[in-house]
DNA sequence: GCATATTTGAAACAGTCGTTTGAATGAAAT
DNA sequence: ATTTCATTCAAACGACTGTTTCAAATATGC
């Protein structure tokens, strides 16, 4: 293997342990067995080796999740996409590569973790990738749930990404405060409860609606 | 005010803006108009200053959580405590700190940050200080469940953790990704909007059970 | 084979990190 | 007034960070 994916394989796999901050260019050329000046020769700098890691596995899931969703619409045809095949769209490419042997846990973990990153560049390249995604998926929810206030659909959108995310990057910790044990092979079986999950959600009551002359 | 006072209040500000490894101590001491060796002298390490900022917001808010849970178990008499009370107890005391004066959301947005965190020892903290939430919690909601295989519930509780900590630390992202804004003085109107999403998510129909004999 | 790129290598760069030291300060107690 | 203690201060510690430099090695094209 060529020293460039070696350092790509070797980077995904560290930050998604440890965190982007956390791992050092160092600690990735010690693992990956590379010299030190080869991150800058093949990616120019951590920064930019990031954006690599991120995008190499994101952009090919991104275009599948817009397939998908594309396809979901033809077989509709005008009636609106259902909300659980919308977020099945959204969700099983991304899940998928947990079960991938060539990728494994990791990558997803990573997904999970740059969603809660705090780093302005790092944001604006996630918004850059997800430029696509989020307006059709945002409005094939939109279609899915006929008389839901946008505004009420927006939060509800955020409370899926951060269930998202959580559930991504941070399975370990179901097992450490429930002691149900995650089984990263089982990814159908999550995206499953996820999808009960978050679609019920969507679909909830709104208990006290927000008064609607209060939004300028 | 005193030094010790002002290291933790800049110290909570700053990490809740940036992370706690981003900010390093001399950028809480520059702004706190300290001297570096004042961290040390009152604090010991980084790592203690970490824990007494989570600590001395935290502490309260989880006593609060157990006193409103306990209420509630009482004037529920021998039935369970309503799935939305429940919630209620365990979002309430931790969102309601947003619209302190006093404290302002900055530290919510830290809380949040904690549960993504991978940092073993932080991570061992913040289980030590959940200690007693964790488990009451975890049998309201049982008890507000019947019925409901304690996998699903474990899943939904993990994801409802996700959404919470997603809605704590990031809410700025949902002005970014959907243009709604997002008004830290109504809190209630969040928590209300929360309760309605985890409530629906956790009382939606299990689409396709697990095969029980798999677990082992 | 030779010249030309491309890729690696070891070493050093300037900067920041958490932490420690020991002297200077302040207030309180005797 | 003097001792005692707690607190503050400037300075330095060694370790680590991302990045750069330039020579050595390797591969490519003719």
């Amino acid at each position: 293997m060529d020293t460039k994916t070696r350092i790509l394989d070797t980077a995904e796999r560290l930050f998604a342990q440890k965190g982007f901050d956390a791992v050092s260019l160092r600690n990735i050329i010690a693992s990956a067995k590379v010299n030190l000046a080869a991150v800058h020769y093949h990616f120019g700098s951590k920064q930019a080796l990031v954006y690599t890691v991120i995008g190499r596995r994101l952009r090919p899931i991104n275009g599948e999740r817009i397939t998908k969703l594309a396809e979901a619409k033809a077989n509709a045809g005008r009636r609106p996409v259902k909300l659980e095949f919308v977020l099945e769209c959204l969700f099983l490419p991304l899940f998928r590569v947990q079960a991938d042997p060539k990728v494994g846990p990791a990558f997803s973990r990573l997904i999970g973790r740059v969603l809660f990153d705090r780093n302005a560049k790092l944001q604006k390249f996630m918004m850059s990738e997800l430029a696509e995604v989020i307006p059709q998926f945002s409005a094939a929810l939109d279609a899915a749930l006929p008389g839901l206030a946008k505004e009420e659909t927006d939060w509800r959108s955020h409370f899926m990404a951060g269930a998202m995310a959580h559930t991504l990057c941070n399975a370990d910790l179901l097992e450490k405060f429930t002691g149900t044990q995650f089984d990263p092979r089982g990814f159908e079986t999550t995206v499953r409860r996820l999808i009960d999950f978050i679609a019920a959600g969507f679909r909830a009551k709104v208990s006290r609606p927000t008064y609607q002359g209060k939004k300028k």
